[in-house]
DNA sequence: TATTGTTATACTCTATAACTATA
DNA sequence: TATAGTTATAGAGTATAACAATA
């Protein structure tokens, strides 16, 4: 038997667990690497692509990166001080803010965004397709059972993660 | 259509690649968590485990765990400050040891490794069984293909990460 | 009084470069 | 000289607790 995460002492036999766990490892990797092509650490690279679509307020950002809103403070600080977001205060709520991508910002995500997605893209390369169709249709399913915490909140987007 | 790591805004089309970095996230959220419940990081939980088996140099985990040799005394330190591990002096080469679990030390991962199986049997819990057969073989053959790095050497594992 | 976000503090993790002690 | 591992240093990430300003 092998360890959850590190062995593969050949071929031997995985437990379905195993094996997620370990492919989990796997894209992590790539997403790290993606992340540091951009100059980001993978942290960086979550909350620009968080961001893509609109600004988003603080408290929301750390439920969505399942973070302590103070360890977020110092993430946006980082990015923030690197001219990646901004902080813009909250019209509506004094003690609020929301943070947005700059143009340099934008450009990051999104390059980080396809660097990942070209990553992932070479790895499954040679797969088949019924493959990675069903592949694709039974994880998705999981990831939709698995975020059953969908927002009832006027505009704001489900979250993940 | 939504960002690389963090949102569903509904069930919205999600590219194959997106998905599966996605998933990953999922799996690993249930590592960290995991992890926690015996009282350990992620990275020591993962030490740990690769150690199951026997004893490793610190060279070998090194490349194993991708991590420079000195984050890995680092790492080292603080499991071994705590009881968890030991290095043993290399007989054949003294600059070398060897990192072997204490008896604390395996319980502890081998708690951790079980406690993350249960949490993802708990997430796959409602999968059909034809999909979970179909999804571990293709993950299996990604992984093998992305093993590629099998050590030719004696005794040692092929790694993983 | 509750909430939003920040500060203070303390660890863990990681990387780079320089160093030691063997080989 | 090359390799095994450590030390020194610096920055990033995270958590907890205490705090400010606003609601």
């Amino acid at each position: 038997m092998s360890t959850t995460t590190e062995r593969i002492t050949s071929t031997d036999a995985l437990t379905f667990a195993e094996a997620l766990v370990r492919f989990a490892h796997v894209i992590d990797h790539l997403y790290v690497d993606a992340s540091r092509a951009q100059g980001l650490t993978p942290q960086q690279a979550n909350l620009l692509c968080l961001l893509i679509d609109e600004p988003v307020g603080m408290t929301d950002i750390s439920e969505l990166l399942h973070l302590g809103r103070s360890s977020l403070t110092g993430l946006v600080d980082r990015v923030e001080r690197r001219g990646l977001v901004e902080r813009i205060p909250d019209d509506r709520d004094g003690r609020a803010c929301r943070i947005a991508l700059t143009g340099d910002g934008l450009q990051r995500a999104l390059a980080s965004h396809a660097n990942v997605a070209q990553r992932v893209e070479a790895m499954v390369d040679g797969m088949a397709e019924t493959d990675r169709e069903q592949v694709a249709s039974a994880i998705t399913q999981l990831l939709i059972r698995h975020r059953p915490a969908a927002r009832s909140n006027g505009n704001r987007s489900a979250d993940q993660r």
